[in-house]
RNA sequence: GCGAAAGUGGCGGAACUGGUAGACGCGCUGGAUUUAGGAUCCAGUUCUUUACCGAGUGGGGGUUCGAGUCCCCCCUUUCGCACCA
């Protein structure tokens, strides 16, 4: 054996670890350039965090994918912007402050310190140098700009509404923060309270929201979660009359085709139509009493209650323009006041909710949708209402017309009589972003008796979060008892005035923060544009499903707004996402403090080493599946990393070889070319791993290199070196720390990752011989080992060659021979 | 209830466009080495069987020369939506 006799010192993690952190970071090796390539560059981007002090084995696998990709894009030569910074503002700080008696800034600023050091130890290739923290005023101060600019264009208005208040919290949460009816973050049921404050309006977005999803390349489920969430309906809106005010009820519906087959309407009980209606007082205390009833309900309690409709009749009627019939009008909390006109008319013969109101209260049902034209429907034997499209019957001059074309008749005849129009509806509403908290960015409004709500001049930016003893939650802004903070001059009238005492959700802060970190010690503007045009879109961006219909439709509203006033080239924000399976314990639970089965990273790698952690959670499972963490799942790795794949280093021969060097079959010996087969197979494998971020077949397609690795066979020393050199370059991204210096040992004097990315030989994919399998009649009977890329006689040849074969095709009549080259041959026999 | 995705050994998981199912690893079994344990090495490991044969990717049907992969029905699991008119 050519055996290289100089010692190898024994796999110290530690010391490697500490080494090469300390290297990398004075050579700045990841230090990102302020003037990409645009045709050459790599905008790697993980989630914002919050810095709770501790970082998870989620966080520890979400950062280790985005750090294999962005070390292998530094392989291959792109211009890599891979930051990190922290979503640090929030309700937790606030509430840890509480506890521990200490200012949410310092608790902020501990923990961040905390999480930094850790990312630090596991290695991850963040360009500290870019970091940024939202709850610094030099970032803060652009997220008020940012306010601003949306409030210069009527994006951002104040309005009176109904909320989601949380009362443990004792905040408003937008929408999105509501989960099941609770508070996603502390799990209390979210009451409806009716408040004032300031919304985005992010549902002038909402078509353009939903349209550019179709050219982005992101996981399916989260643009079909982001589609219903924003819940676009084609519809018609039709204005009935009040019978004796003769006011209009418009009304939003779907099916104009049903539309004959109206029987009553419904208001919503938050509705103000209701009090518009001069009902008589009887009438009006039942209704009093109905509204009060339901104000009571929460959210799930009204929606848990899906079959069991009620109401309360008006006791006034509304005429129905097409036909002009007077139906009676009802109260209902089936009715939402939030979306379409806040009525509805109803049609229960052909909706399943007014179907079943209907039948609880008497009212009268009548059919004039039939399933098609020689079938009828009987309102006697309907146990439940017919939803689907068909003829319309019973509808004056629509009869027999049916689905789309019917639909388009209808609204064209409500148009032309003006009576109706058609309308796009959505779901969405408008993100209420006003928080009654301490810890959160500053609205830049002053509130002016004469001049109205006033912005903040951009010189004046920013405005600062005052230094607060008590700031403990009491259902209003604790900015609120701040005079100093909130007694200023109005910048119009120079007359006394308040300031905005609440803050804004923290959801606005990380809607822009991939922004700053183009350009994160801009002091004169957000960004320079050229530097965000430069490095946007983001090319990959990684996180956690959670954030599928926040955060993620946010940023792109952001996005969009930035582009429609001139600051960014682009309409979207991330070409690519990406979204990373959980870590759970061994027994598939989630891993919680509560319930003491917590993993830390930290411990994983002082005990294993970083790289063996990194291995074994890349390894186990691919990146977007759940990972179940045991023990087990560090075991092979770890094996294969200390026992087979660093020893490999006292194989090298110091032969300082061209990696680029390709061989042929004359110039090496029969093992030597099989195992150069085997280097580019494996390469190409990698590869093709690494483009999908399966990790776990880059790491057995290498285990099969090293364990098919034999020095003795080789006496070529280019070759030999060549392998060494490419199996680490292969595993660098994966284990870094191990990897380099494995590449210091074979003499190089620069980083692996500033080596180039090992390129396959396409030549070298084959070896000379192939194994061809041989089937009758599709079923495998016997394999036979042929010259590579052979034609079919000679596969023919060896197959009836065979007697196993033979024993099968004997006798028989062959139809017809399949080939696929070089995988297979089908005898179709007969008889 | 509606919608989507997924069901492969004892376990985690491989299998590109239909083309040799179970790569790689864990675990297990046997052997070597060792005073012993551990570690390491070698061999085996889908099921049934001594072996051959046969069966086999949740169940049932279909298309095809050939199906884990495509189509239909059913079951299970996970996720999302859940009065959106």
């Amino acid at each position: 054996m050519a055996k290289n006799e100089t010692s190898v010192p024994e796999y110290d993690f530690a010391a490697i670890e500490k080494k090469w952190q300390q290297r990398w970071d004075e050579q700045r090796l990841y230090k990102a350039t302020d003037n990409p390539d645009p045709d050459n560059k790599f905008y790697m981007l993980v989630m914002f965090a919050y810095p709770s002090g501790d970082i998870h084995m989620g966080h520890f696998r979400n950062y280790i994918i985005g750090d294999a990709v962005a070390r292998r894009q530094m392989m291959l030569g792109k211009d890599v912007l891979h930051p990190f910074g922290w979503d640090a503002f929030g309700l937790p700080a606030e509430r840890a402050a509480i506890v521990r008696n200490i200012h949410p800034d310092d608790w902020t600023n501990q923990n961040i310190g905390v999480s930094r050091k850790t990312l630090q130890r596991v290695g991850i290739s963040f360009d500290w140098s870019r970091e940024v923290a939202s709850c610094a005023p030099d970032y803060y101060r652009w997220t008020q700009w940012m306010f601003i600019q949306l409030f210069r264009k009527g994006l951002a208005y104040r309005k009176k509404g109904f909320v989601n208040w949380c009362p443990e919290d004792k905040t408003v949460l937008a929408n999105e923060q509501v989960k099941d009816g609770c508070c996603e973050r502390c799990g209390t049921i979210v009451e409806q309270k009716e408040q004032i404050g300031w919304y985005f309006k992010i549902t002038d977005y909402a078509d353009r929201l939903i349209d550019d999803l179709e050219d982005l390349d992101w996981p399916a489920n989260v643009k079909t979660m982001q589609r219903e969430w924003i819940g676009r309906s084609y519809g018609l809106e039709v204005d009935f009359t009040i019978e004796e005010t003769g006011e209009k009820l418009p009304i939003f519906t779907t099916r104009p085709d049903t539309i004959y087959g109206v029987t009553f309407m419904a208001i919503a009980p938050e509705s103000d139509i209701v009090g518009k209606l001069n009902m008589d007082d009887r009438h009006a205390a039942a209704v009093a009493e109905y509204r009060r009833k339901t104000a009571m309900r929460s959210n799930i309690e009204r929606s848990s209650l899906t079959d069991d409709k009620d109401g309360v009749f008006t006791g006034k009627y509304a005429i129905n323009p097409y036909n002009g019939e007077h139906v009676q009008l009802w109260v209902a909390d089936y009715v939402l006041a939030g979306y379409g006109t806040g009525a509805v008319m109803a049609v229960p013969a052909h909706d399943t909710r007014d179907f079943a109101f209907a039948r609880r209260y008497g009212i009268p049902i009548r059919v004039v949708i039939h399933p098609d034209e020689n079938t009828t429907l009987d309102v006697n034997t309907m146990d439940d209402a017919f939803v689907e499209y068909g003829p319309m019957v019973n509808s004056d001059r629509f009869d027999g017309r049916a689905g789309k074309e019917a639909i388009d008749a209808v609204s064209t005849y409500a148009e032309e009589q003006g009576f109706g129009r058609r309308k796009v509806n959505y779901k969405l509403n408008d993100w209420s972003i006003s928080r009654q908290r301490y810890w959160g960015c500053p609205i830049p409004i002053i509130h002016c008796d004469t001049c109205g709500s006033v912005e903040v001049p951009e010189s004046d930016l920013p405005v600062v979060l005052p230094p607060v003893e008590n700031f403990k939650p009491r259902g209003r802004s604790p900015l609120a008892d701040v005079p100093e903070f909130m007694n200023v001059r109005c910048p119009k009238c120079g007359g006394e005035a308040q300031r905005d005492a609440d803050t804004m959700d923290t959801f606005v802060c990380s809607s822009w923060y991939y922004l700053r970190y183009c350009d994160p010690h801009n002091d004169r503007e957000p960004y320079e544009k050229k530097k965000v045009n430069a490095w946007l879109p983001i090319d990959l961006y990684i996180g956690g499903i959670t954030h599928a219909t926040g955060h993620l439709i946010y940023f792109r509203f952001f996005q969009k707004f930035l582009h429609d006033i001139g600051w960014a080239r682009d309409t979207e924000p991330a070409k690519v996402l990406f979204n990373h399976g959980m870590v759970m314990d061994a027994h598939g639970e989630v891993m919680s403090k509560s319930k003491g089965n917590v993993t830390s990273p930290i411990t994983l790698t002082e005990q294993r080493g970083v790289d063996i952690g990194r291995m074994a959670m890349f390894f186990t499972a691919p990146s977007e599946r759940p990972v179940l963490w045991s023990e087990d799942s560090v075991t092979g790795v770890e094996k294969f990393v200390t026992g087979k794949l660093y020893p490999t280093i006292a194989e090298y021969r110091g032969s300082d070889p061209d990696l680029k060097q390709r061989f042929n079959d004359g110039e090496l010996s029969k093992p030597e070319f099989k195992q150069y087969i085997k280097l580019n197979q494996t390469a190409k494998r990698v590869n093709e791993s690494y483009e999908r971020l399966q990790f776990n077949t880059a790491i057995a397609a290498l285990m099969e290199l090293v364990r098919d690795y034999n020095p003795s066979d080789i006496t070529n020393d280019a070759l030999n070196d060549q392998i060494i050199l490419k199996t680490i370059q292969m595993v660098a991204p994966l284990a870094p720390h191990i990897a380099e210096e494995m590449w210091q040992l074979a003499g190089f004097e620069t980083s692996v990752f500033n080596s180039s990315w090992p390129e396959f030989d396409p030549e070298a994919i084959i070896g000379d011989t192939v194994e061809v399998a041989i089937q009758v009649n599709g079923k495998l009977r016997d394999t036979v080992i042929v010259p590579a890329e052979p034609d079919q006689e000679t596969v023919e040849a060896a197959a009836f060659a065979s007697e196993k074969i033979q024993t099968y095709t004997q006798g028989k009549q062959i139809i017809k021979k399949i080939f696929v080259r070089g995988r297979l041959l089908n005898i179709v026999v007969k008889g």
